[in-house]
DNA sequence: GGTGAGGCGGACAACGTTGTCACCCGGGTT
DNA sequence: AACCCGGGTGACAACGTTGTCCGCCTCACC
C-alpha cells in the first residue's frame, strides 16, 4: 500500500481511502490511486486489516470427517451461508477423537475465528467455557455439548425418528425387531436406541440389539450371532447410514426387513429399496450457521435448541412381510 | 501478551520467548510467565504474528463441490496432509462458475493463503499468474490451468479410463455403444469423450453421443432419443459419477449393458453390479498436497505433471450380452 | 479582500507480535 | 584493577492496515 501511495503520489491514507470506497476522495485522484493498484497488482493484506479490526471474518468448522456424504453435504450448506455472509470458512476433521478435536479448536480460536460450528466427538467441552466468555460463539450441530455448557444446538429428532421406524416394523407384522447401533457413547446412537426400546415396549430383547463401533467384520458377526437365536429376527433397524450400508453388503440379499437411520444415495435403486427414516443434513449445517451469524450479529438470547424435524420414507425394504 | 507481561512482572519480549520456547529464559522467570499466561487464558493471537512472520500457514482448496463424494473425498485427503504439516485449511465450493473460483482466489490470496489447489472450474487462469509471481504457489487436481499457465497439475487418465471401458464393451460383444458425458467445455468430459471415440475407431456414431450439463430431464431425454434410432444402443457409457446415477434412475431397469467411470457407493449392491473405472480421489488430493508443499518447502523444478492411473472394477453390468 | 465552510489530503498512533540490539550484572581472566 | 564474557532481560522498531485528528486549499459569500 505504501507503494501504491508513493506510485499514485499521495499518502498512504487516501489508498486505503480508496481501496474501502470511503467518501472525501476527489474522483480525479481515486482514479490515480486505482490505475497505481492495477500496476502494481496491489491486494490489502487481511492479515494486517484482522489485526486492526479485531474480526478475522472466519468461521471454524470442526466435523466428524469431510469425506462421509452427511457431514460433508452439512458442510457444504455451511459454507454457503458463511461464504453469502462475507467470511470464509476453516474446516477440520477429528476423526471422532476428542483430544484432536479439542486441539483444533484451540487452533481455532487461536487463530481467532470469528465463530465455531462443532460436531462434536468428546463429551466434554468445558475448555470452551474460556473460548466462549472470550467472545467466540460456538454452535454445535448433530450432537449436544457435554454437560455443564449450553450453547445454540441444532439437533435432529433422533428419538422419535427411531420411534418411527420401529413403529413402521411394527405395523408391518414385525414381533422381532434387531436394533444395530453405533458406540452408544455417541450421543445419536444412545438416542436412537431410547426410541427403538420404547417403541418395542415388552417385545424389546436385549438379544437382538447390537451397539458399538462398526466394522464390516463386527457387523456381520453381530447378525449371524441374532440369526442364529432360536427366534431370530425378521425385521433390521440400522442406526445410521454407515451401518446401513455395511449390513446391506453383510446381509448378502438375505432376505430381512431392513429400515435405516438417514437417506443415502441409491438407496432408491437397490432392490428391493431400503426404507429410511431421513435426516436433512443440509438444513442443520444451514441453521446452525444462521444461529451462528446472529450471535456474530450481537444477539444476546439464552442458547437456542433446535431439533429437526425427521421423515420416513418407506421404499420397500421396511415393508417385506415378517 | 501485554497483560501477561505485567502480571507476570517481566517485559513483552520475555513473554514472547516463553510462548515461543525461545531459549536464554530463567527457568524460574519462565515458570512464573506460565502461570500468569494460565490465570490469565492468554492464547497467542496468530493475526498478529502472520503479520510480523509474513506466513498464514494457511492453505487455500477451491473445489467444484464440497458435497460431492467425490471432492469431498479428495478435500479430505487434503486436509489431512494439511493437518499434518501445521497448517490450517479454508476451503469453498466454486460450484463450477470461473467467477465464482476468481472471487474465491482472489479473497484467499488476500489472506495471503500459503499456497493453492484448486479444482478449476474456468478455462483462463491468466489471473493466477500475478498471485504466483508474488509467490503463493498453486496446484491443480483432476483438471489442468488454462492455456498459457503451467503449474504442478495431478490428472487421472482419463483419455485411458475411457478406452479401457470402451473396450471392454467392445469385448463382450457391443458394437453399438452410446456416450453419455458433461459439457464437453469441461477438461476431464473432453477427455474421456476423446478416449471413447478413439476406442470406437470406425463404429463411432455420434448419433450415439450425448455431451452436456446433465439433468435428470436432459439425461432421460438423451436416452429416449438414442434408444428409439433404427439400431438402438446395446450399452451405455457414462462419463461420470453423477451421470452414471442419473442414467441408472432414468434407464429404470431397461437391460442395457452399462459402464461407467468414477466408481461410487453402493455401485456393487446394485444388480447387476455397476461395472466402473475408478479414480483414486483421496490419492489425488494427497499428492496435489505434498506437490504444493514441496513448493512451500522450495522447491523450484520445472511443474510437475503427475498422471494417476484407473482402475476398471467389472461388476456385471458392463458384461451383460448386446 | 476577508472569512467561514467544506472538500480533500496527510501525519500519526495503534492493533499484537517478533527480530535486533543494547543493557545489566556476576564471575573469571589478564 | 581493568577487562571481557555471556546469560538473562528489556526497549524499540517494524509488519500493513485503519481511526483520529489536523491542516490546506478552494470557493462562495459578505
Amino acid at each position: 500500500m505504501k507503494d501504491v501511495a508513493s506510485a499514485a503520489g499521495v499518502a498512504l491514507k487516501t489508498v486505503s481511502r480508496v481501496v474501502n470506497g470511503e467518501p472525501g476522495v476527489h474522483p480525479a485522484t481515486a482514479e490515480r490511486v486505482r490505475e497505481a493498484i492495477d500496476r502494481l497488482g496491489y491486494s490489502r493484506n487481511e492479515s494486517a486489516r484482522v489485526l486492526r479490526a479485531g474480526r478475522t471474518s472466519t468461521v471454524g468448522l470442526v466435523i466428524e470427517d469431510l469425506a462421509d456424504p452427511f457431514y460433508s453435504v452439512l458442510g457444504r450448506a455451511v459454507e454457503d451461508v458463511v461464504i453469502g455472509a462475507g467470511c470464509l470458512l476453516l474446516s477440520a476433521s477429528s476423526s471422532e477423537d476428542p483430544a484432536r478435536e479439542r486441539e483444533l479448536v484451540r487452533t481455532f480460536c487461536a487463530r481467532r475465528v470469528d465463530g465455531l460450528i462443532m460436531v462434536p466427538a468428546g463429551h466434554d467441552h468445558s475448555y470452551l467455557r474460556q473460548e466462549l466468555e472470550a467472545g467466540t460463539p460456538a454452535v454445535f450441530a448433530d450432537r449436544p455439548p457435554g454437560p455443564g455448557l449450553d450453547v445454540d444446538t441444532v439437533l435432529c429428532d433422533n428419538a422419535g425418528g427411531a420411534v418411527l421406524v420401529t413403529r413402521h416394523l411394527l405395523a408391518h407384522g414385525h414381533r422381532r425387531i434387531a436394533f444395530l447401533g453405533d458406540d452408544p457413547s455417541i450421543f445419536t446412537a444412545a438416542r436412537r436406541l431410547h426410541g427403538y426400546r420404547s417403541a418395542m415396549g415388552h417385545l424389546y430383547d436385549e438379544r437382538l440389539v447390537a451397539m458399538r463401533t462398526p466394522t464390516p467384520g463386527s457387523v456381520r458377526a453381530d447378525l449371524e450371532r441374532m440369526l442364529s437365536l432360536d427366534r431370530p429376527p425378521t425385521a433390521l433397524f440400522t442406526g445410521n447410514g454407515r451401518l446401513t450400508v455395511t449390513a446391506l453388503r453383510a446381509l448378502e440379499g438375505r432376505p430381512l426387513a431392513l429400515a435405516g437411520f438417514d437417506d443415502f444415495e441409491l438407496a432408491d435403486l437397490l432392490t428391493p429399496g431400503v426404507t429410511v427414516v431421513a435426516q436433512d443434513p443440509a438444513g442443520m449445517g444451514r441453521i446452525a450457521a444462521e444461529l451462528l451469524f446472529r450471535r456474530l450479529s450481537g444477539e444476546d438470547d439464552p442458547p437456542r435448541h433446535v431439533t429437526l424435524p425427521v421423515r420416513l420414507i418407506p421404499r420397500g425394504s421396511g415393508e417385506l412381510p415378517p
